[in-house]
DNA sequence: CTAGTGATGTCAGTGACTGTCATCGACCCT
DNA sequence: AGGGTCGATGACAGTCACTGACATCACTAG
């Protein structure tokens, strides 16, 4: 038998999501999601960088299934094509979980430092598609401005899936706005 | 004689940002940058929410410059094309002033926190371009993704304009990218 | 002349985050 | 079995961003 209880990280992201929602972010400290996940402050800090990170363990796997589905896609596929690939990926992986999704959603929109780092990630997640696309052999500043142009259809596309009331899968959400959105950019 | 020496915020900004410059944002304190500026911690925070704030005056000014070309835009005009006015106002905004911009960029990329902040004004700026051809019209999610792609094509644009080593003013930087953007949406 | 205003200073907090050292089961080697 | 190392955690002191409360005092309106 082990000397502590396991998954001390995914204990303290659970206990920290649950205080998020009971109080709001800012008035939660970090002593007490410690507390509620049977650990102390400074074991907090050694699994997360700070008390927001504790939101986005998740955002490296999705960077990565996308950044893989954007480079598996077809060589001639030109990278508004490719990037869609990426986006159904992503989409898939979020079926089933929307309760939880917009559980975390409605926790961050509610801070600005929560929502500044959803951004960065976001941010991150446009530098490695456009290196991925460099890859491909997309050049700037094409490489650049596809990737931000993806990660716009994806956050758009996440929030209208969030915002719906029926059952719509995500995929069909960020189809839409990849849809639309090359409608705005030629000019409809 | 007044009691106090004038324009203690613009102190308080060129302190930091020469401090910022020189030691970089973490190892400098808001104690030093109110020492420079001849004031105290206290002021420096009844003048800037905290510590990042202090280099993000100007968001507020350029949003609404932003903002106001895109409604002026002929009421014909499609979003894409009002948006395209409202990047030559900005972008005419900057002239001149691109080794103070290039300054503050790097001070700015060279840290987390800073781009996150910097992220977090781009966002509000990108709301508030949405509200404004919702206004003209223009329905979600077309508004939110028309957007999104002005602000993307002025991120890039500016950053391009940075990164060139000749007297290219910002305004052709920015169509250069918006027309790269175009095509790009097209599938090219 | 007097009361009020507004920008600043002073001071005592709270809480996020860090460096450092101690603890002690688990595991390995002999 | 005994001893040594390792790794996750705890304990504790410290720094610094940020806040609330109250004092100060040149300037100004009446």
């Amino acid at each position: 038998m082990s000397r502590w209880e396991p998954n001390a990280r995914g204990r303290l992201a659970e206990a920290a999501l649950e205080l998020y929602r009971e109080r709001g972010y800012e008035q939660t400290t970090v002593a007490e999601i410690a507390k509620r996940a049977g650990l102390t402050e400074r074991t907090f800090f050694r699994h997360y960088a700070d008390k927001r990170e504790v939101l986005f363990s998740g955002a490296g796997e999705l960077q990565e299934l996308f950044v893989r589905a954007v480079a598996g896609a077809p060589e001639s596929a030109a990278p508004i094509d490719a990037l869609a690939r990426g986006l159904d990926a992503v989409s898939e992986a979020f079926a089933g979980r929307r309760a939880f999704a917009r559980a975390r959603h409605a926790v961050i929109t509610a801070n600005a430092e929560l929502r500044e780092r959803e951004l960065i990630k976001l941010a991150s997640l446009s530098a490695a598609l456009a290196e991925t696309l460099r890859r491909r052999g997309v050049t700037e500043p094409a490489a650049g401005l596809a990737a931000e142009a993806g990660v716009a259809v994806f956050k758009i596309g996440f929030e209208r899936w969030l915002a719906d009331d029926g059952e719509r899968e995500m995929a069909e959400s960020v189809r839409e706005a990849l849809s639309v959105f090359r409608a705005v950019a030629a000019g409809k």
